[in-house]
DNA sequence: TCAAAAGTGTTAGATATACACCCATGA
DNA sequence: TCATGGGTGTATATCTAACACTTTTGA
């Protein structure tokens, strides 16, 4: 990349093709967060993702991606944190880049191309934010028809998370600091939409190393109570692999 | 995404952060090809990718992965196709994007954020193609010091490339149209780096409905004439999820 | 007929899947 | 004591990995 470049601020022929103006950079985040079913409390729970209400052109008062556009001086990661924050009000305890779209007719007012993060968040810290006037959850399989080509974004977010819920160790980022292997397992089932086998799962996720019991048991259940489980943030030591601190495979747990 | 915008042409304050300047677009590619090891002919082949030769400040005759600016009206593909075959001369026969750089630091000019793609080319392809003056390759696993961030692109695009390989059917972009299993066999030998069982490898191949054999045989060997395969482009009905055209997973065949 | 690579067969071990069954608690 | 989810055991099917062995050609 980077063949040419003149001095920042005069930006010379760069990004002037046939349409004239350069593109625009924008940051976007697909969240996605577990919540109960229906009103009644106890029923399995399901994926679900905020948007927000557009108040003007284009895609005036459509449902769109929390974000924005990338300040100069901002890390991408960084940009993405914020934008969702400020409104949806979470705080994500996971965030990975999901993808960069770019398509030339995204947007009727020029062209952007947007580099769209994933994050997930607890449930607990859904309850507890105060999204805005304009936010609204949405169930991830059943959304309004959304502004630009957010409804493929959140196709395609959904279908990374359902691959890689199975390989990665990011379940545990919907649930808190600890969390029974029950709650696991409906995370699981809640993401890819199946039930599965109790018995089995438990053994998968025991014979990891990650996922340690923290030797505590849950207290108030009208049954048997179950042990307590944390995920071990594997040595933290995982080789970076970027020279100024940009890694592909980031990953952001909350403390 | 694209939470408001200004019309095209007057900017607003879009990308005004503490640096003042908006981020510029730039697209480059990581590109892979499987070449002979050394002088000998005849073994085992490894991975080369090519690089090309800045010939300007910042990181002034240092080698860097092709690419530039992303021109208005250009999509993002394209212009990683366009100006891979402009320095190098090369048409790949298989593209994908990779990851988005944007670290603030990664140029001392003027913050750039890079959407680097991943291209594979076949040995043929690269023997034909008539390459550039500052045109060099190098082997992948034996890199000299590249400008900006491109070591760590190019260790990750590698990375990704290890292991994709083995549940994806990307191999065959290095071969030509038909091809034998032990050629297949040696692809996957010099992406992994590590022999692989000759019958079990060909028992996984065969297994899947995407390679199917020609009916044809390799002449001109000096032992049993090999079966010849092709791959199938799976019923090309994949659906596409994105209404603007923009898919994540598209794959470009050569013809 | 020999060398070399193509291609088939077989088996032990590991992993996945289904499901029977016991355990510990609150009500 | 019973209902309920927590947790263990176990048998079967499937997949993986290792390697012996047969086949087919050119030299």
């Amino acid at each position: 990349m980077v063949q040419e470049r003149e001095p920042p601020g005069s930006h010379g022929s760069q990004g002037s093709g046939p349409q004239g103006a350069p593109p625009a950079i924008a940051v976007s985040t697909v969240i996605f967060a577990l919540r109960p079913e229906g009103d009644a409390t106890g029923s399995t729970p399901s994926l679900w993702t905020p948007f927000v209400l557009r108040t003007r052109e284009p895609h005036l008062d459509r449902w769109a991606l929390p974000g924005g556009w990338l300040p100069g001086g901002e890390e991408l990661e960084s940009a993405a944190a914020r934008t969702l924050g400020e409104t949806t009000g979470l705080h994500p305890s996971y965030l990975e880049q999901l993808y960069t779209f770019g398509g030339v007719d995204r947007s009727p007012t020029g062209r952007v191309v947007t580099v769209v993060y994933s994050a997930l968040v607890r449930t607990d810290e859904v309850e507890q934010a105060a999204p805005g006037e304009n936010v609204r959850w949405f169930r991830a399989d059943r959304l309004p028809r959304l502004a630009f080509d957010h409804n493929a974004i959140v196709d395609y977010a959904l279908e990374r998370l359902r691959t890689k819920v199975e390989y990665a160790h990011i379940a545990h980022s919907f649930l808190g600091e600890t969390f029974t292997l029950s709650q696991l397992r409906s995370v699981h089932e809640a993401v890819l939409g199946q039930e599965l086998d109790a018995a089995n799962f438990r053994r998968s996720m025991a014979a990891s190393p990650e996922i340690v019991a923290t030797g505590e048991l849950m207290a108030g259940t009208p049954h048997r109570p179950p042990k307590l489980y944390r995920y071990r943030n594997q040595t933290h030591a995982t080789r970076h692999r970027d020279a100024q601190s940009e890694n592909p495979t980031a990953e952001r747990v909350r403390p």
